[in-house]
RNA sequence: GGGCGGUUAGCUCAGCUGGGAGAGCGUCUGCCUUACAAGCAGAAGGUCGUCGGUUCGAGCCCGGCACCGCCCACCA
């Protein structure tokens, strides 16, 4: 090591990530570790692909926390010598990237519809240009180990032939069609969007009763919240047992305002307990009503236009009204003709936009649909036999459930950005001729359809689009499709995940990736949804600014489990005081360990073999907790190893031999640090590797390509284990007494052992001498006699002894109870019984010891 | 309304096929012991939501109840 690295080290008493991370990751790239070559098969390789984020996006914490499970599954088949690749891209997001444009137009006192949507599209690509690869850089400060060589976009040239010929094959297969709809319109947006893509409100809204008079005499009130859809009507429905209703069923009502005859149906959707048991149908306007309409062959009537506002055929002088203003007209006209019969506050929950936060307008449209039943069955049965596995069981329930009642998929968005449908139209509303494929047909004419697809429609292709497909001969997806795993949260696992293993199997014939591994969603810490807007969000990069990507990443994988949980801060804390424990136990191995030596497990001293020992348990424990997709147990076992055996205990028992020069210290310390940086690497790649690059010798050109540690059953050394478990145990005892009796710290204990096993180790570490003398004892620790010395506070002594008398009689009177229990004793698995009776016989001998 | 999950220390969470309840944070006590005060050595703190059942034995298995959360479908 050189001078100035020696300065480092002695100076820097704190790991600051501040100013290594950054350096650090520049030296990863150059190495071009990230970037492997398209070679073998997908069999020997290992690969991922990364949820696209949004261009748009920030990172968050769901992001990172996603991107640090991937990042450690990744490095560590790197770090195990596969050929591993993690594909790197962002999602065009049509409706999040255009509105974030459209929002800077309206800033710049423009509009998209002034600039037209060529000028528009091209906005967006400038726009996406500029910031695009925020995100991007976001995901290296968290140490992401993509392959930034191999970026993709979902609106790249390959990506968008992919998605037009899977739009092409499916209609030439029949599963996309053309129809009229109800869909989620959002008249803010102008657009029809996705279910996915609203949130419910608690609204407070009037509900009125309104009587619609029977033909032949009679009425039937109808409640309702939206009155002006009353315009709209084609039938009141009532349920067919509902015995106040039988004899009107078939009748005719009057539709006030309209005067428009309409049948009254029974159909058992209506709830006769709710309002007066009449429910008003409009399938124009309303989800429902329309699966009532169709199912009864009712006229679809729509009143309200893509811009919310009142069309024909709603009389003329409604006609241009927006719905609110309507509602009250109509109210107002209803009440003067005597047909209001009731208003009152009714609070429900209401869909809104989630984009332009506008209240959703149900309206019936003509859009492209893609029917989903079918491609579903293969879907269902890979998971079924598990040929794609999905953890936890949860998740896989989750998935089944969605699958076996999927419904069909709108596919259209009339939006500007995104895949604009491959579909082509001439002639006219009354003759139209439609011809789907890539590029217009011949002859005059043609118009592209203007809408673009939704954009989950090119997620979907993800796993294979990025890796060249429709040319399934590229090399990078001969070598690494299908990929290993998709890591993802439960609340796209029908949006997303499962439209990817349908399109996978349809196309490639092949499943996209055989695991998913669904993780926890990271809540806020008062268990509220992390949200801008709620103003519950917590940033991933102020955490790692102020505690470094290693902490963050850390804490985020001590967190997750298999359900929702609350960001914790602590267990970033935790991380960040595990890297910097890190450095600083490395600090002291380094700073005094002879380079000399080769490292290696070569001691035959009994704490030697012990840390040895250990460490291949904890090498086991998490590999094994990684393996199993366990990252909380993952890290809390590496923390508990490097903490408490490794530094509490090893470091302070081998740190004199350390300062003398001693090489079988120096080999064994230099060998553990090695390798417990290498199972450390994939969990904190950024101080692991920084650490590395001081050791005085090293096997690998950096630690991210390190070979992983394998447990060595060879190095399990029971006996060790037992002799150091026993020096700690008494260690402890030693030190629980001293506290307890109040002696001073520095104050060292006069003692007598009555056997030789008490080791030099206790000695130094509980500060007791051990002598032969032969007086009387004041106490027994652990078969250790303590003998009178000054500074023991006698009283405490005693009280302290009655205390232990009183545990050891509780403990006897316990365990005479159970073994006199000849239940227990029958019928309990021998081991356990005998386990029993040991207790109890220590116990009693203990008793006895202190008097009984 | 349907489905799923949860309820364990003050807080956030672990707890393997049922055999004496754990971690981190926080609290208390004592230490600036030469790697680390983002540290060290100790300690206190839990009738494991509730009622009942199965069992020699239940945090764990079964049933009822209460409360919390998520997903799906939504009632005008």
């Amino acid at each position: 090591m050189d001078a100035e690295r020696r300065k480092t080290l002695e100076e820097t008493t704190r790991w600051d990530p501040g100013m290594v991370e950054q350096r650090v990751f520049r030296g990863w790239l150059e190495g071009g570790y990230f970037h492997p070559p398209a070679e073998g098969t997908p069999a020997q390789n290992y690969s991922i692909s990364i949820p696209p984020p949004n261009v748009t996006g920030a990172l968050h914490m769901g992001h990172a926390l996603n991107g640090s499970i991937q990042d450690t599954l990744i490095r560590l088949s790197r770090m195990r010598g596969r050929n591993t690749l993690w594909v790197l891209g962002t999602d065009h997001a049509g409706i999040a990237t255009q509105a974030v444009v459209e929002k800077e137009l309206a800033s710049q006192g423009t509009s998209r519809e002034e600039l037209g949507r060529e000028a528009f599209t091209e906005r967006v690509w400038e726009w996406k240009e500029q910031y695009g690869s925020t995100i991007v850089e976001q995901y290296k400060r968290l140490g992401a180990s993509c392959d930034y060589e191999r970026e993709r976009f979902t609106l790249d040239e390959g990506y968008v032939k992919a998605v037009y010929k899977v739009f092409v094959d499916l209609y030439e297969k029949g599963y996309i069609y053309r129809d009229n709809y109800m869909v989620n319109w959002d008249p803010g947006l102008r657009s029809a969007i996705s279910d996915l893509e609203l949130e419910n409100r608690e609204v407070t809204d009037s509900l009125y009763e309104i009587a619609y008079p029977l033909e032949g005499g009679g009425e039937l009130v109808v409640a309702t919240v939206r009155p002006e859809t009353m315009l709209a009507d084609t039938a009141v429905a009532v349920n067919p047992d509902d015995e106040r209703y039988r004899d009107v069923v078939g009748k005719n009502a009057i539709l006030p305002i309209t005067e428009r005859p309409i049948p009254v149906i029974a159909d058992e959707h209506v709830d006769p307990e709710f309002g007066t048991g009449a429910l008003k149908i409009t399938p124009g306007h309303d989800p429902n009503d329309f699966e009532i309409g169709r199912a009864n062959d009712l006229q679809e009537i729509s009143v309200i236009g893509e811009d919310g506002r009142m069309i024909e055929p709603a009389p003329e002088r409604f006609v241009g009204m927006p719905a609110a203003e309507a509602q009250k007209a109509v109210v107002s006209e209803l009440r003067e003709q005597g047909r209001l019969r009731g208003e009152e506050p009714y609070t429900h929950s209401v869909p809104f936009s989630h984009r332009s936060g506008e209240r959703i307008e149900p309206l019936i449209s003509l859009q492209w649909f893609c029917r989903m039943d079918e491609l579903a069955k293969p879907a269902i049965d890979v998971v079924r036999r598990g040929a794609v596995r999905i953890t936890p069981d949860g998740a896989l329930r989750q998935y089944l459930h969605g699958m076996e009642n999927i419904p069909p998929w709108c596919i259209s968005r009339q939006l500007w950005w995104g895949h604009r449908l491959p579909v082509w139209y001439r002639g006219n509303d009354q003759d139209i001729e439609t011809y789907v494929g890539e590029s217009p047909p011949d002859g005059e004419g043609w118009e592209q359809d203007p809408d673009v697809l939704d954009t989950w429609f090119s997620s979907a292709l993800w796993p294979f689009a990025t890796l060249g497909w429709p040319d399934t001969t590229t090399p990078e997806f001969k070598a690494f499709f299908p990929t290993d795993v998709l890591v993802t949260a439960r609340d796209i696992i029908s949006l997303w995940v499962a439209r990817m293993i349908m399109t996978s199997l349809e196309f490639t014939e092949q499943v996209p990736f055989t695991h998913v591994y669904v993780h926890s969603i990271i809540q806020a810490p008062d268990g509220r949804r992390m949200s801008k807007s709620l103003g519950t969000g917590i940033d991933p990069l102020d955490e790692m600014d102020e505690h470094g990507a290693d902490a963050l990443r850390f804490g985020l994988l001590a967190m997750t489990s298999t359900q929702d949980v609350r960001f914790s801060q602590a267990r970033v804390q935790q991380g960040r005081d595990l890297a910097n424990k890190m450095w600083n136990a490395s600090r002291l191995i380094l700073l005094n360990a002879r380079d000399d030596v080769e490292p290696g497990p070569r001691s035959n001293r009994v704490e030697d073999r012990w840390i040895a020992s250990r460490l291949q348990r904890a090498v086991r424990a998490v590999t094994e907790s990684i393996e199993a997709y366990d990252f909380s147990h993952a890290a809390l076992d590496l923390y508990d190893f490097f903490w408490s055996e490794l530094c509490d205990w090893y470091l302070e028992i081998v740190k004199p031999r350390l300062y003398d020069g001693d090489e079988d210290a120096s080999a064994t310390l230099l060998w553990a640090l090695e390798q417990v940086l290498a199972l450390a690497h994939p969990l904190m790649p950024f101080v692991t590797e920084e650490i590395y690059s001081y050791l005085p010798q090293q096997s690998a050109a950096a630690l991210v390509v390190h070979a992983y540690p394998l447990a060595d059953d060879a190095l399990i050394d029971e006996d060790a284990e037992r002799e150091i478990g026993e020096a700690i145990a008494l260690t402890r005892a030693l030190r629980r007494w001293r506290d307890l009796a109040g002696v001073p710290v520095k104050q060292v204990l006069t003692a007598r052992a009555d056997d030789a096993r008490p080791h030099e180790l206790v000695s130094r570490l509980a500060r007791v001498e051990f002598s032969e003398d032969g007086g009387e004892p004041i106490a027994s620790v652990g078969g250790v006699e303590l003998l009178e010395t000054e500074g023991v506070d006698p009283d405490a002594v005693r009280a302290r002894i009655e205390e232990r008398r009183e545990m050891l009689r509780a403990e006897v009177k316990r365990g005479e109870g159970k073994l006199s229990n000849e239940g227990f004793v029958a019928k309990a698995p021998a081991d356990v019984v005998d386990a029993e009776r040991v207790k109890l016989d220590a116990y009693r001998a203990e008793l006895e010891e202190l008097g009984g």
